[in-house]
DNA sequence: CTTCTAACCAAACAATCGCTTGTTTTGCAA
DNA sequence: TTGCAAAACAAGCGATTGTTTGGTTAGAAG
């Protein structure tokens, strides 16, 4: 499927450096037939981000259905979260790769708020103490998670270990 | 100064968008004299990448120099890694731009390593609970503050604020 | 059978990339 | 003043980029 050989492209080499060629040749059709599709690379990359905040918010939601501790769903939130960006389809990767090289496009920022949104609704539920930033911790909780992206080695831990380890240190006993 | 103006540019738009010719502009040469002093644009950039790592090294060793408390001593070396990565010269801002796309050259990543090592022992320092994984607890916690790159804003919250606020999510009471 | 359209092929376009080559300028030392 | 090496210029190389154009194929509808 185009949209997600070119995800899986994008979320590997980043946007800059993957080529249209690249995805082409993934699709197995030649360069100019992908703008019978798409009208440019970025209307490309757009429909591929979309594709993937979709992706992420039905396996977050997924994740978080039936669980009805705060501190659990969340837990259960990030792992999907890392195991989306991580395991071995990395449907997730994508949307930590473009860089905000000369901004990136409008829509790209809607989408990825409205994936962020779910995360703070799960955050808004739990008894934090008066003194923490929700906004903060929401950021901090999503970079600890998706830097992982540039540390992370199959061979070693899970990603849901990963995850539950990350929440562990916010988490006061 | 060349390092300095290559520096900015790396950080500012990402090691694919600056191309050898933005850079000769930036110093006021023509692009084929860069090679005069770099044979390659890989060689430069992992000139800037050094130059980089021993500015944040300094800056946070500056920063934790005088200072006891170990929690007082990580918190001064968070603040010193924000306003290196965010504020208006953001000379440690090219620390964290270069993907991981097609492998970074080995000396950057010894370069890393390097400066992580300051952060390692600090949070060696501290009187952690005895659950807490300290590599993942370093590792998240750069995350978190390396990832605010993507959504800082200088009309906003102040870096050493931020970097405050993240380091009170983690710290218990 | 004809007609139409979506999908794709084949070939190339202009622009930009990192980089090379040969020459000229600059600045300092003898 | 002369000599020399570092530094910068001037021009272009081959390769790759996103993209365009025009023709070809396949399948469904009439």
């Amino acid at each position: 499927m185009l949209i997600s050989e070119a995800a899986r492209l994008f979320g590997n080499k980043g946007y800059e450096n993957t080529s249209m060629r690249d995805i082409a040749a993934a699709v197995g059709i030649l360069p100019g037939s992908l703008y019978h599709h798409f009208s440019s690379k970025e209307e490309l990359f757009v429909a591929v981000y979309s594709f993937a905040v979709s992706q992420s918010v039905d396996a977050v939601k997924t994740a978080i259905k039936t669980r009805p501790d705060p501190w659990v769903r969340l837990e259960a939130a990030c792992i999907a979260h890392m195991q989306g960006l991580l395991d071995k389809n990395r449907f997730a990767a994508v949307l930590v790769t473009h860089p905000s090289a000369s901004g990136l496009p409008e829509q790209v920022v809607t989408l990825r708020d409205s994936y962020e949104a779910v995360f703070k609704d799960l955050i808004a539920e739990l008894p934090l103490p008066a003194g923490i930033d929700q906004r903060i911790f929401r950021l901090g909780l999503l970079g600890a998670m998706n830097w992982a992206i540039t540390w992370y080695r199959p061979c070693g831990e899970t990603p849901a270990s990963i995850a539950r380890k990350l929440l562990s240190a916010t988490r006061r006993e």
